[in-house]
DNA sequence: TGTACATCAGTGAACGCGCGTTCACTGATGTAC
DNA sequence: TGTACATCAGTGAACGCGCGTTCACTGATGTAC
């Protein structure tokens, strides 16, 4: 188990092109190329190959960790929240101006679901996984009779949010947008945040 | 204005080919090439040039095409409705297992949205133009205060119900997607489609 | 009516380009002695 | 400690391929006379 570099290091440049993937392809898509990714990095294609078997690999890694990044923001908008509101908070910041402009650094499901439909299975499995995952740490916040109804609210909460989201970015005039994400508000904190 | 292919042939083929993209580009997305796309209609890709300025131009044309479609679809499903229950029929049908499975010729909100967000501004224009005109169709049946409250309320619930689908269709358990859409059609219809 | 000509939808070769992937290489660093 | 050698992360040329777009062409059909 001798090796030049530290395990550590490599591992850091793996990192270090999976978070640039996780920002790219939520911002332009899973079309990014490898080129561009590496060339971004001050890397050259070549190398990608020391750390993924495949572009698809890399597509499940820098998924995982686009839902890893929306945890840490999530959990940091509960974190700012008095204690019964977390709900209300996770709601204005997913429908936020901010999140909404920042498609890179945003909600997979709302910048990658769509195509993630169209990848092979493996993508797919990993998004159900980090799917299933975000709906359980939302659903402890969310009211209903029982754990199981609270989780099938909170996907169904998730999954609207992410298309309202969605539909908001694709439209071209600001002032409809900032509508969308102003009525997803109300909708959402009216129908999910109530006691 | 002599010409010796009638205008209506000409047309006729622009249509085969915007509805060949319309289907495709829901499918595949909007990276379906113009090559594959009109060998599909048994043509060379040459050809193309003769009914679109741009391959852009093609994908806003297929883009309004998924709407009108999805007109019709939501107003056949209204019609078997009896009245007061048109909300209940386009949720059966929105979140059916049938539209679910049925990407190409479905809801190009839940398959395009997200790549229409990266489309050029006339992309993005048609795309809200499209969207406002089916809240305005959708909203008559919506309930709500007045004419604005049921338009605001009825782009929530279409583009809600879009990320729902959106997600469904991501997930690679069948079991998993059938109950997200169950949960979707409880709960879309609990929350708009009572009187 | 019959013939000459004009039009242009559709063909298919060609363009430059970027894609994912492979591979012989280089050179910095770790290990062995 | 100093030197020889092994490892392998990263380089950059090359592969076959498909992309969007252009363009000289063909040949069926319409119009003019």
């Amino acid at each position: 188990m001798s090796m030049r570099y530290s395990a550590e290091q490599k591992e850091e440049t793996r990192q270090r092109i999976i978070r640039a993937a996780a920002r790219r392809f939520r911002r332009h898509g899973a079309s990014v190329g490898i080129g561009q990714l590496m060339k971004s990095l001050r890397m050259t294609h070549g190398g990608f190959y020391r750390h993924f078997r495949s572009k698809s690999d890399l597509v499940e890694a820098a998924l995982l960790e686009g839902f890893r990044d929306m945890r840490i923001q999530m959990m940091e908008a509960i974190g700012n929240a008095p204690p019964g509101r977390e709900i209300d908070a996770i709601i204005d910041f997913y429908l936020s101006e901010k999140h909404c402009n920042d498609v890179g650094g945003g909600c997979p499901i709302a910048s990658l679901a769509e195509e993630v439909a169209r990848e092979p299975l493996p993508v797919r499995q990993a998004f159900e996984r980090a799917m299933e995952s975000a709906s359980a740490s939302v659903a402890q916040f969310m009211n209903g009779e029982d754990a199981e109804e609270k989780r099938r609210r909170a996907t169904i909460f998730m999954s609207g949010m992410s298309g309202t989201l969605a539909v908001a970015r694709a439209v071209s005039d600001a002032a409809l947008r900032r509508r969308i994400l102003e009525t997803g508000r109300e909708f959402y904190t009216e129908t999910f945040a109530k006691p």
